[in-house]
DNA sequence: TACAATTAAGACCAATTTAGTCCTAATTGC
DNA sequence: GCAATTAGGACTAAATTGGTCTTAATTGTA
């Protein structure tokens, strides 16, 4: 499925309401802002400050903010922040020696796969993904996508100028 | 973390294996190549087979074969025959109505992004994969990295730079 | 100073997912 | 008919994830 875990979905809810807001929020107002129950936003903001991507402030009147502008975080860091390093296969994240050489090349080649998706995801702000409908991702889409669809890709890619 | 499972990873290397060789393979054979114990090669290649990426042949000397060949198959497709389709979040798949119209933003970019990640692998062939350090994904890679990197992704961006 | 509001850290359990194994057909060449 | 295969599942165990809870530390305010 090549999907990514809720925690991480929340996160990237609780970080565009943070972008829009730039007061310091508590864990609890945004919890009833955002229909999640107080424990999963501590939960998350937690791990979005040990990451350093917000600010957390202790005590009466604390709460947290965005560490940096919304338009200097990426996604990447914030997938990173809640799911541990990208890496779609394991042996491309700890490069120990698999046992049949042979089939190393496809595992090679995952490696490369990877840096493609984590720039991919690098380019990608906070700030985009708070906008309603982000043309810069979009744009994104539309470079990835070849100039002339050919190989296996021109089907899917003609799939998607189609609904595009 | 953003991984993919153990059985595409599997799957792949088999994949390339057949890709290699345009014999008949049994699953037993591909098997002890692979280092890989015969159930769990038969049951990615049931998989593979379902999605039409292979074609099987029952029977004393039967056994499996690429269904099309290497360079017209995409990991897109191997990746969606054994995890199903590729989708990050949940609300990507499904879109029926967040209980959060607001946090909605983030979500429907969501889509953007999963389609950008598609797109990318729809473009990697499992004649690309086969070879030893694919200069096709390495050029992808560069694709999507931005001219001149700027925004978030600088930062990553130069780094891939450095180690490429 | 006491108290209330707040984050920090992490233990914990339940639910889900994944990996891996196994069993019983159905098919086909010899 | 038999041996070699794939087809199609069922099944269990392990790992992961999601969600909850508990306790401690910090800080503003009455």
């Amino acid at each position: 499925m090549l999907r990514i875990g809720k925690l991480t979905d929340y996160g990237t809810v609780v970080m565009t309401a943070l972008a829009r807001d730039s007061r310091r929020v508590s864990a609890s107002e945004l919890a009833t802002n955002l229909h999640l129950t107080v424990d999963v936003a501590r939960k998350v903001l937690k791990l979005l400050n040990s990451a350093s991507l917000v600010e957390a402030t202790r005590g009466a009147q604390g709460g947290y903010q965005l560490a940096r502008p919304a338009s200097d975080i990426s996604m990447a860091e914030i997938i990173e922040a809640l799911e541990g390093p990208i890496a779609l296969t394991e042996c491309s994240i700890h490069d120990h020696r698999c046992s049949v050489e042979q089939s190393c090349n496809a595992r090679g080649n995952w490696h490369l796969i990877n840096r493609a998706i984590r720039l991919a995801l690098a380019q990608v702000s906070l700030a985009d993904m708070a906008a309603p409908g982000s043309g810069r991702i979009a744009a994104l889409a539309r470079r990835i996508a070849p100039p002339q669809a050919a190989g296996p890709a021109a089907q899917l890619v003609e799939w998607e100028r189609a609904d595009a």
